[in-house]
DNA sequence: TATGAATGAGTCTTCATTCAT
DNA sequence: CATGAATGAAGACTCATTCAT
């Protein structure tokens, strides 16, 4: 029922010239990229701009990628490789249920503040503006994580720690929301204000906040 | 703690001569910016388009709005009297606190689906980029929500159906995370796509849905 | 020899209907219009900026004027006409030749300062850029300097003050360049900036200046 | 008392890439755009029609130039380059302070023709509208002439040709009149048409016009 | 292979002028 | 008469992309 939808061979977006350069002027290029598309968005983001801060020409950008369209997918690609590298501490973890939802809350918060703009960047792909393309990459996310909370779910209701009556797919979903909305405070400016309406100037530090969102999770779905 | 901060005067973002004109024309324009707005988003977006296509002169825009940026803030604010009409049905609506809350989420459902394309800005306001430009009055939707479920809670709390231990602040923002999420999913074909992965292909309904969410939220925050 | 070749007609640059108006109402258009222009120069004036701010609507603006720069004329005309009444002191004054000269540098500068906007103005038409219609009008400004320069050294010769081989058309323009700068110096920053280059600081009024160049003129062409 | 107050490194306002080009194709932008300057005003030049007629892209002449202002800067400057050569051979020049007056009078008029259109751009800056960019290169040129009077006027009072009691900022301001004037006219249709109301028409070449003004220097500043 | 010069369509915005009301 | 809405050409400037060297 909860399937990851994205498991086709990854799909490559940069020219094979890109992979003949050294890792780490590979890596800076896409850092510096990461950058400009973060503060600016896509559209005011220059790839002329890029290319300069890179140290490399116009024309080795266009050796390396097709467009400034493949760039941008290249740069999410990236994100997705760290934000699975992140993640794959729960999957791998040990604990109940709850003790791995908490830390996925608290992975997501410390994975939002350290690529805070590549998060920035997860945001902007919603837009409409940019092509059907981005978005299917961007629902890789949606697909790791997506398998994480119906592992979550499935042990949970092995164990006999959930109620049986409880749809794994719409939970996975609530949880989803919930752990993404902290990532998103914690990534923007504008989602963190947001947050701030609501908690109030009350909630010293995260733990506090996750500590009630775990009460409102455990209350929510324990048998 | 929860508290409304935007209760200012509200900004007029057009120029006088915009209140002049037929209402069929106002809105004519104004629809027609949203539509090139929320396709292509704020950077992309033309005002020279966004002219020709209402029929008329560019000079003729600029008469109505000084500025892109002023147009687009005055679509920001239409969205915002929509959802305010639209939520007032829940302030004014009768029932306990959990009716209210699905109500809550029919509602921002409708919503979604009845203004999709302003829901789509919303989304793309959230960027870096233009948080600057719109941060303020974004946030003034957050703030009229904000407010609903401090009455909410507060009158649930009143009537001893809620747990005496919830962080009010906290659960509204869990609460309003749901709903928002459910709002991307019925703007946006990405939140969508999300949403589709989590609950795989076998909720028919949004009533479904929308019940299995009620489900969580009532355990969740019962007393 | 020195000859007004100006003395057409009066030309009229605006319409009969600007007549019609209250002379109140007239000044006050002109003298937005001089503030404009003087203050942002021909180009970068604007028509419907001078109309709202005079309190006119743009439809009356061109019921007075046939264009901008019909508008522009009667602004020099204008200019003219405030010249005129202040040098016809200097013609009707008495003493001798000197001491009208140095009437005239005090003057020039008083009128400079009273008159800055317009100075300023004239100092525009200059320019390549304006119709050879302005620089007409500009250049009636010097007949009357001309004449009068004409007369003081005719006056000068016969009673015997002037060494008797003066060339009084090259004088007169000497003279007048003299006026003139100070004239440009009191009127503009970038010619009061020009002046101090070359008095330095240590002239502390104009008195000290004006008495510096009364005694050059007098050596240079006293008999 | 009279010092060169401009004596910072020279600033450069074109871009790097303006330096690969041919000399050629250098001079021939620079040329065109001293003609659209100077025939139009800096507002009303075009850097679209600069760039037109110059055969290249505009693209390509914001690769040179980082604005339209830093064009206009660059075209002061070679006027700035092109009249410190023309004043040198005063400078180096042999003869008498009246001598070197006369030369003076006798190169400005050269420049003057040589260099119509940048002279009728100096003349524009001289507007308030545009001071503020430019008033500091343009007081450059005043730099240069102010050291020329200086040198002269020391000399002439060691060599005891000058009355002991005059002040030589104000001499140096009434001789650069003199002279700058004659630039004006031989540059600009407008103050030559001045010129001729003074002169009238029995001047027949700027010889007699010249000698004319040298005797009222010679008598004005002579002991 | 690598460079970066060159292009030019397209962006936002202004403003003189006209003309229906 | 008077208004001011409407027009649209034109201006400064940007940037993805190409291609000669």
């Amino acid at each position: 029922m909860i399937e990851n939808k994205m498991n086709e061979q990854p799909e490559i977006y940069h020219k094979k010239a890109f992979d003949k350069i050294t890792q780490e002027k590979r890596e800076r290029i896409l850092n510096i990229a990461i950058h400009e598309f973060s503060s600016k968005g896509y559209n005011a983001a220059s790839i002329n701009t890029i290319a300069r801060d890179s140290g490399i020409s116009i024309g080795g950008m266009y050796r390396y990628f097709k467009s400034k369209e493949a760039l941008f997918m290249s740069v999410l690609d990236r994100g997705y490789t760290l934000l699975e590298e992140a993640l794959s501490k729960v999957l791998s973890g040990n604990g109940d249920l709850f003790d791995r939802m908490e830390a996925m809350l608290y992975i997501s918060v410390e994975y939002a503040r350290n690529y805070r703009e590549i998060n920035q960047i997860y945001l902007d792909v919603s837009t409409e503006g940019l092509s059907s393309l981005s978005k299917r990459i961007s629902l890789k996310m949606e697909g790791i994580t997506a398998k994480i909370y119906h592992e979550l779910l499935t042990e949970g209701k092995e164990q006999g720690v959930l109620r049986p009556d409880i749809h794994p797919g719409i939970i996975s979903f609530c949880l989803d929301n919930l752990v993404m909305m902290m990532q998103f405070a914690y990534a923007s400016d504008y989602y963190m204000e947001r947050l701030k309406i609501y908690t109030g100037s009350d909630i010293e530090n995260e733990d506090q906040l996750i500590s009630g969102i775990m009460d409102f999770v455990r209350h929510g779905i324990s048998g």
